[in-house]
DNA sequence: CATAGATGTGTAATCGATTAACTAAGTCCT
DNA sequence: AGGACTTAGTTAATCGATTACACATCTATG
């Protein structure tokens, strides 16, 4: 910067203010600053520039799972809101542990992100309880914590899971096998919570970890407990459990009656295609980007709960008609 | 920094001392100025470190889509290299937009991050030259440029395209359609030159851009044209392929042999299962972090040809036997 | 017992920007 | 002509760390 004001015969002050668009310089300092910059391919230091303004204009993202599509889909909705926003993202995966989540909301809060969107991996408030202590503005995405007193963006399906109880029950399923997601977090629970609860006494959970190899180890359990039909509750725990059907030779919908909640797009491609639950991950992103721009600008922004909805596709069998 | 010093009564020097593991503070200063730091529950700004170091530990990473799973992997397989080595990931998606990528580029250059991987959009080198320039190392991911001077990581397909095509030509297909990927992308150039030129005058070629949408398109115009095989360049396209297969009532291998380039986890559940090649992502995202890392401890890596491998699953029919 | 060497801390410059406070020059009015 | 007011630009403090150098204290040595 030095340099450049020294190639344009003026001050760094001027040239910082020819940078910000400040009204002062008249323009002919301002194209002179500006063909020195040219000249020299100059590029303003952030870190430099961060430090004294005390804004990054960057958003910390911490997602449980980057190799779980629903959450790169999310990823890349808070992305687009946060670029037509100016503001740039950083994404930290904590693939699904605790430990290396709490390391990657510290790195980011070190950096002095502007803004922090957490997808926690458990239900333990000490890390949300960290960030707010700190001051930093904080959304919670997808799942909750206890006692969150931060802003949530999350789907709602209760009706969906509802619904699909209610068709499992009235096709005559008796032994209905419930892939549910960890216990520890407030998406494995309150998904499960409501199945079960709809289901009466017919469900069997069995609890997975919301990524692949669960799916198939919880499917194979609850196939040998003679289950009639399964519902994985995320599309990776699906995927697992999709391969376990096939290796045992199964077929669906005649041999046994198959959900997932999540909806991916090869899920129409299977034989049949299966019905799944379908949240609405780009709004939820988006939804949640919006969320935490309004709470750093000082705005105290509501809740966000969107539905998730059924879609029905033929897994089911005579459950759909 | 001055909190903790004050109240540890030492100088920030000393403090600085202790946060870096210097030899010079006696244990007892050290103890003081530990529990100083606690009880203020002090964090040390990142931001001013670098500044001051010119050394943030972090890389760059500019991938092409984050909703593509191939680059979801290599950027997780990425991460964790550069994690174990102490370094943290700024991942930005370009969404397969040059512009949009140089934005990106200039971004994380201009937050100085140590250096960048990059899977160019385009193989103009402009961009890897403005890179070049200000001196900060670079390593190319999965596609190259134009005269590239830096090291390129990337998946070598030859091997297995020639084998498919001659299990293609084998079997008597004579119309072989190539859903290809953007002429101006290495990879989109190079597969489809060793394919079609393997094939003979066999290929029929309609390009896409590595996209579900683009995908369906060619399949239809490939499969107007009474192409008995699809090829499908990346996992995207293929998905859209199989979806315009489905949509037209085609039976897979009966009707029509298909096979993609990038295996996916769900491929294995359709029916028949697809053959595909299979490119080794993890590792692909190690060697590069790894490449890079070497790069900024002055070292000069070699470039790294990892190879792809055909995997026969029975999409193909007979061509398989 | 002075003196050289080692050791632990403090002082202050520095990284590269922003910006409050100030100065110099120009404009306008009586 | 001289004072009040604008306007364009400069000087220097500041953000929060690191680190070269200086300094004080303590030990070992001839």
């Amino acid at each position: 910067m030095k340099d450049v004001a020294q190639h344009a015969g003026v001050s760094t002050a001027t040239v910082s203010r020819v940078l910000n668009g400040h009204a002062a310089p008249t323009p002919e300092t301002r194209v002179r600053v500006l063909a020195a910059i040219e000249e020299l391919g100059y590029r303003p230091n952030a870190l430099a520039r961060s430090l004294r303004t005390t804004s990054t204009q960057t958003l910390g993202l911490v997602i449980s799972d980057l190799l779980n599509p629903f959450f790169a889909e999310i990823a890349r909705a808070v992305e687009d809101e946060a670029r037509s926003h100016g503001y740039c993202v950083v994404i930290g995966n904590a693939d699904e542990s605790a430990e290396q989540e709490a390391t990657y909301v510290r790195t980011l809060l070190d950096r002095r992100v502007d803004g922090l969107l957490l997808c926690p991996a458990t239900d333990d408030p000490g890390l949300v309880r960290e960030v707010s202590a700190g001051g930093v503005p904080l959304v919670l995405l997808d799942r909750t914590v206890k006692g969150a007193t931060c802003p949530v963006v999350r789907a709602d399906g209760s009706e969906a899971l509802t619904a699909l109880a209610r068709r499992l029950v009235g096709a005559g399923h008796t032994r209905i096998g419930v892939i549910a997601g960890p216990p520890n977090t407030s998406t494995g629970r309150e998904r499960t919570d409501v199945l079960t609860g709809s289901l009466g006494g017919l469900a069997q959970v069995v609890h997975g970890d919301f990524r692949q190899e669960s799916g198939s180890q919880a499917a194979a359990r609850l196939l040998d407990n003679g289950a009639t039909a399964l519902v994985a509750m995320d599309n990776l725990m699906g995927l697992g459990a999709l391969g376990e059907v096939r290796a045992r030779g199964l077929q669906i919908p005649h041999d046994i009656a198959f959900a997932v909640f999540d909806d991916q797009p090869w899920f129409p491609l299977l034989d049949p295609p299966i019905t799944v639950i379908a949240q609405p991950t780009v709004e939820m992103g988006k939804a949640a980007a919006r969320s935490l721009l309004a709470l750093i600008e000082g705005r105290q922004p509501d809740d966000v709960r969107l539905t998730a909805k059924l879609v029905l596709r033929g897994s089911l069998g005579e459950a759909e008609l």
